[in-house]
DNA sequence: CATGATTACTTAATCGATTTCGGAAAAACC
DNA sequence: GGTTTTTCCGAAATCGATTAAGTAATCATG
């Protein structure tokens, strides 16, 4: 590896002036400077990012904390998304990506220890329990994170408009003619509340009373739970004519059970999912969802973290909502 | 931050007395190590990585390169699997994981430039196209590397059994009955070739001769060009009884396609898939396919990169084969 | 011309660890 | 008792960068 050594003394200056040539300071004559960086071109020099790391405090590095309890972290084509994009721009600032977890080999650590072990610059956090003690020390750290989908107090987030995709859902729904809504929804996290609240807000808004039979739990991402909710509300004396799922994955369980039961879709029951996976656009009937715009919730959060860790004092904790949109497909029949 | 020199101040022994007691040299005393290490505990020491890497020139950091052109990365259950694998594997051996890519910020980097930069102790390779010159450059420099589903000289890969897995499904098939079987392959990698040999090559040994109209060619991971192929093969005089699709998510462009033609699944068509994701068992009717050991791959390849980077005198390039198993579903009917 | 300002560089300290070499004290040996 | 060996610990160099402070040399100014 060519060091800033080597290139001090193929120029004939020291260390110092090579430093601030290729750093751009203004004590350095201009043909020198010119001069050093031809050399360091043609020598194939790059600053060892470990060296600068450890001089200046700043590793340009960015933590992801991803965790993938059965399949909701990476697995899931929403969070693989959001990764992929956060590593853009992060890139795009000059930032790398590491995943932060616990117990990074013999060495027992929570997050925000493995964090400050690895020197990154900022957390984003996503698909966790964020509920767990550890994923709360690291927020309230000296560690500047971003959340995606959850708010801390003074801390930022980026959130998927959850509440204004089920109201337009909802809405499209009822524009279709139906009044009889069922509502598959997911557990145990807090986009589950604004899902509810906003399906409950908006059908009132409407008018419209919603039996509670017509609400049901089933996990996320998870055909089987769907699939079980799908046959109570088709087992019920008066059957809803349009069916919410969880999301567009754990629609396939309802699928099933609607085409096992002989139930068309959407002559005899209209569906809609939620997320806009690949897989919603190529079934056929084309799924009805809210696609939501992962890539952007990716690098607003990215931005978001970069701004905090290169603008520390003129940074205030913000809540950025990323809108999403409606993806019509032919699961929602039009009713008179 | 509390660091070594904080240590060596409480303990009134040099930073060096301290490092070599946390690192459990021999010479230093029992008693003093043991209350070291104590002390240590009760500040909440935490080497600092970032110092560890520049003074022994090992980072502890592996390097992944996925590049995710059209979802063919991480957009890919498949890839993800591994990479979550990979990751697991890695934090059990005490290094952590980050992104290689090309252009970190403002400076031009190739992959290698990257993970030098980074002092990646090794990298391991997926998901790309192994013909490109920076991802060669990579593999033959000085950096340690591993493969997936490819092989370069003199280098270490860990492979999925194309072949065998090719073979299982084409002898399944047979076994249940069928001799008009439709091999609708991906394109553009190594994979296909393996695959497509092996098609051809147990069709052979099992006495069939394939019309070159049964074999199509259609993109990885794409529905619409599957059903393409998918429609050229229903409109033959004499149809395939059976097709076996490129990979189970681009068999949802034939699904759709034999839907639309009324071809029932499997009464009227026989189909199977490859790769086992999380969809095609739970579809209905259940998709025959091959499921792909991901798990064993990304933690193969991890052990094999760590072997590498920790034992390289003992080392040599193996390339580790690891094979998948056939998920028998209900898309293959027996034909007397 | 003497003094102060500017320019263009260098010296040396620093970040937080690891490790070689050496040295003092204690223990072992003849 | 004197010598050798062992035990235990420290001083200082090192990894590759950055930067505050300092120093010549040149330039400008009254």
């Amino acid at each position: 590896m060519v060091t800033i050594t080597d290139l001090s003394r193929r120029c004939n200056v020291s260390r110092a002036t090579v430093s601030k040539a290729l750093n751009g300071h203004s004590d350095i004559n201009a043909e020198t400077a010119a001069h050093i960086r031809q050399v360091a071109k043609e020598m194939g020099y790059l600053p060892n990012a470990t060296a600068r790391a450890l001089k200046l405090g700043r590793s340009h590095n960015i933590g992801v904390l991803f965790v993938d309890k059965t399949s909701s972290g990476l697995g899931h084509e929403y969070f693989s998304r959001i990764l992929e994009s956060v590593k853009q721009e992060a890139e795009r600032s000059g930032y790398d990506i590491t995943f932060i977890s616990r117990d990074i080999g013999t060495l027992p650590m929570d997050y925000y220890e493995h964090a400050k072990y690895r020197n990154c610059d900022g957390v984003i956090i996503a698909s966790v329990d964020f509920t767990d003690p550890a994923v709360i020390k690291l927020v309230n750290s000296d560690i500047p994170t971003v959340t995606l989908d959850y708010v801390f107090d003074s801390r930022s987030a980026v959130l998927s408009d959850n509440v204004g995709g089920m109201a337009d859902l909802v809405r499209y729904v009822y524009g279709k003619g139906h009044r009889r809504i069922a509502f598959i929804h997911g557990e145990g996290t807090s986009v589950t509340q604004k899902r509810l609240g906003s399906f409950y807000k908006t059908c009132a808004e409407l008018g419209l009373t919603i039996p509670e039979a017509y609400v049901e739990a089933a996990t996320f991402h998870d055909p089987k739970a769907s699939g079980l909710a799908t046959r109570r509300l088709l087992a019920l004396k008066e059957r809803p004519t349009c069916i919410l799922y969880p999301d567009d994955f754990s629609f396939i369980g309802g699928m099933n059970e609607l085409e096992r039961q002989g139930v068309s879709i959407p002559e005899e029951m209209s569906v809609a999912g939620y997320d806009g996976i690949l897989l919603s656009q190529v079934l056929r009937p084309r799924l009805t969802t809210y696609r939501q715009d992962a890539e952007a919730m990716g690098r607003e959060a990215a931005r978001q973290l970069v701004e905090i860790i290169e603008r520390p004092k003129e940074w205030i904790p913000r809540q950025i909502m990323i809108p999403g949109r409606l993806l019509e497909g032919d699961t929602v029949r039009a009713i008179e």
